[in-house]
DNA sequence: GCGACAG
DNA sequence: ATCTTGTCGC
């Protein structure tokens, strides 16, 4: 049986504005400042978070390609390390994006803090675009956190992605923080041959003639990630962070914990709403 | 033109 | 991404 994939994306797009109008792509933002945090101030329909349509954003992301850093730039030593991922709800997958943002203390790795947010999302997944489809909720949620993570991992592509610019970039970007991809699987590339088996051991990975991420083994018999630089790290110390934050799985406890976090933001979430509609009829 | 395609 | 128990293999 053939595996069903999507469309061409911007297909998806036409598809989209055809069913929801093309207001519903900027309609909703979020109304209030995020917050101002001195240097940090971010406008909610700012187009690094809602960009007007396709095109735009591919321009957006080509732009803010350029500003990634890849070379390592901290601050300080790292004592609050960020783990970041989204939950959708398989019901309305296209719909509702549950965002959670969780630091973990260094080097003991227990939880420090959790963000979450939900929002309802304006666009499909499509490939190349995930950033806009989660971003505007993880926003708010790092705005939670306090202190804000010295470095984050991203449950996804850092640079390793068509433009440059993965969803672990473009929140680097976005929030002026270290960042790194780890992602389960390729978006564009492919690995220089085969990772060995021991944990640590990595291959390249390459796309157009240039390295653009590491195939990654972080336990043993199991399948690599895919580790790329996300802004202000570079790929050598991408490449330790992931490996100094595993234990005895294959995600790096950072994303693992925010991945869990996610998932029960979402699940309660639903138990609420569906309490407080029988309390409603 | 056809296939590939993070979460 | 999500729905899900047991089960096969190291």
């Amino acid at each position: 049986m053939p595996v069903k994939r999507n469309p061409c994306p911007s297909k998806v797009i036409l598809h989209y504005i055809a069913t929801y109008g093309v207001g519903i792509l900027l309609a909703n933002g979020v109304r209030s400042a995020l917050w101002d945090d001195g240097e940090m101030q971010f406008d909610a329909h700012h187009p690094w978070l809602y960009p007007p349509d396709m095109t735009a954003a591919a321009q957006v992301q080509r732009e803010m390609a350029q500003r990634v850093i890849h070379e390592d730039a901290f601050s300080g030593p790292v004592e609050a390390i960020g783990g970041v991922d989204v939950s959708n709800n398989l019901r309305d997958p296209e719909n509702l994006v549950y965002a959670a943002i969780i630091t973990l203390q260094y080097p003991h790795l227990k939880l420090m803090q959790t963000g979450t947010h939900q929002i309802k999302a304006r666009l499909p997944y499509v490939p190349g675009f995930l950033a806009f489809r989660e971003v505007p909720a993880l926003v708010h949620a790092y705005a939670q956190l306090n202190p804000k993570p010295d470095l984050m991992l991203v449950d996804g592509q850092g640079i390793s992605h068509p433009r440059g610019l993965g969803i672990a970039s473009h929140i680097g970007v976005l929030l002026d923080c270290p960042t790194i991809g780890v992602a389960k699987s390729i978006l564009v590339g492919k690995p220089e041959g085969e990772p060995g088996p021991l944990p640590g051991d990595y291959v390249p990975l390459v796309w157009k003639g240039n390295t653009i991420g590491s195939v990654l083994r972080t336990k043993l018999k199991t399948n690599p990630v895919y580790v790329s630089i996300g802004h202000r790290v570079s790929l050598t110390t991408a490449i330790e962070w992931v490996m100094k934050t595993c234990t005895r799985y294959r995600l790096p406890e950072p994303t693992r914990f925010a991945h869990q976090a996610a998932n029960q933001f979402r699940q309660g979430t639903a138990i609420a709403s569906s309490m407080q509609q029988s309390l409603d009829i």
